[in-house]
DNA sequence: GCTATGAATTATGAATACAAAATACAACTT
DNA sequence: AAGTTGTATTTTGTATTCATAATTCATAGC
């Protein structure tokens, strides 16, 4: 495989890839919630030097991924109950827009593609391929967003939803909510197949609503 | 009056200073949409070095207010109609959210307060002081999503309404539209003084639908 | 006269240097 | 021994410097 030599070169700027190995790190959780970040030691590990690192961190604090206290530095947000309480509804909100939104827009291939992936998340929740199935589920929201044909709306979701992303790792949902789940999203499919936007709206504003009571029930146990 | 000399000493980092100060230019319309922002100008012109100022840069390039260029700096963002078009109907279900929330969690003072300002409001509208409706009518505004309780959604509102309220500018109502906007009001605070959070939903989400219509129609003309 | 090429200028990107605040810690007091 | 004060160290905030890319402008070629 060659490469093209007449694509455009691009070099982004240093506090760009920083901001986004960064939020990476954080939203996977490989950096902890609570967790200091030094300057001194990230500069070190990058190999950068700590003007584009504190670019960088202006960027996430904006997001609301880390926090910075003026003298005393940087550590990477806590996701507390009551963020997920706030949060959980606007994305809600959002999702339930962007449902109506996509059933005013979508293709009818689009809808197909949803449905491979619907069928195929199914099957992985049929074998318990727990991270699998997160994967498609991912996509297929995903591709509902880009239905909305709002570059806005789809910005807001992702940064709302990078910012509880970190609670799926304690989230371990149980097989009953699971099936919950399962079912609640075959009736989003179908409603956006029907292009029932209404309908959709409020089917996807009850799951996120749902999704909300599964993540607090794995925390607080 | 004297100051109290026991109160806390508080010196802010300069990127935060420079980026509400920045914010608020760009907001109220001081800067023009569009306008090259020179690093060199603007530190010469608050006095400052260019390291903190470009930390500020990065977080309005993040709330959306500014568009940073690789290599070739910043300028503040435009507002064209798509933007519009995609912004108010996410203010709509954020409205509406803060609406259907607002109606459980607030106090009977609280509506009292509400419906002093918008007696005062309708008022204004009475006395075609449209600068002083619109203040008070942000601050019921304001109130109504205090009354949500939760923050973080307030922050949300807070930074696209900042994004879109330089088209304010532009979009002077025709008094036909401003006679409606009173009436949506009027239903408006009804349903929340009665507390049913499904009918505000309604009405806010139809009040963003219709102030969309009004901005774009002062728009093209 | 117009375009194209290249040097000079200017602006931005990144690293370093310096200043100020916070933290850690040792010595002192009680 | 517990607490307090002062000093050393570390870390953050800001300014400055250096490097590199973009722009401007003058000149050469057609």
């Amino acid at each position: 495989m060659s490469i093209d030599v007449a694509a455009p070169i691009q070099r982004r700027p240093l506090h760009n890839e920083l901001a986004d190995r960064l939020r990476h790190m954080i939203v996977e959780g490989e950096l902890a919630p609570g967790e200091k970040l030094s300057e001194k030691d990230l500069c070190s590990q990058f190999g950068v030097s700590r003007t584009p690192l504190r670019e960088a961190m202006k960027v996430l604090a904006t997001e609301g991924l880390v926090l910075l206290t003026p003298n005393r530095g940087c550590t990477v947000a806590k996701l507390t109950l009551a963020d997920l309480d706030e949060a959980f509804p606007i994305m809600g909100a959002l999702e339930a827009l962007s449902g109506e939104l996509a059933c005013r827009y979508i293709t009818d291939a689009e809808i197909t593609r949803i449905q491979e992936l619907h069928e195929r998340m199914v099957r992985k929740y049929e074998a318990g391929a727990l991270r699998d199935y997160f994967k498609l589920n991912e996509q297929i929201h995903q591709l509902i967003l880009a239905a909305a044909r709002n570059p806005t709306l789809a910005q807001m979701q992702l940064s709302l939803s990078g910012r509880v992303r970190r609670a799926r790792y304690m989230a371990n949902m149980s097989p009953a909510r699971w099936t919950r789940a399962v079912a609640e999203h075959e009736k989003i499919f179908e409603a956006l197949a029907a292009r029932d936007g209404k309908r959709l709206a409020v089917l996807l504003k009850e799951h996120l609503a749902n999704k909300l009571q599964t993540v607090k029930e794995a925390l607080t146990e």
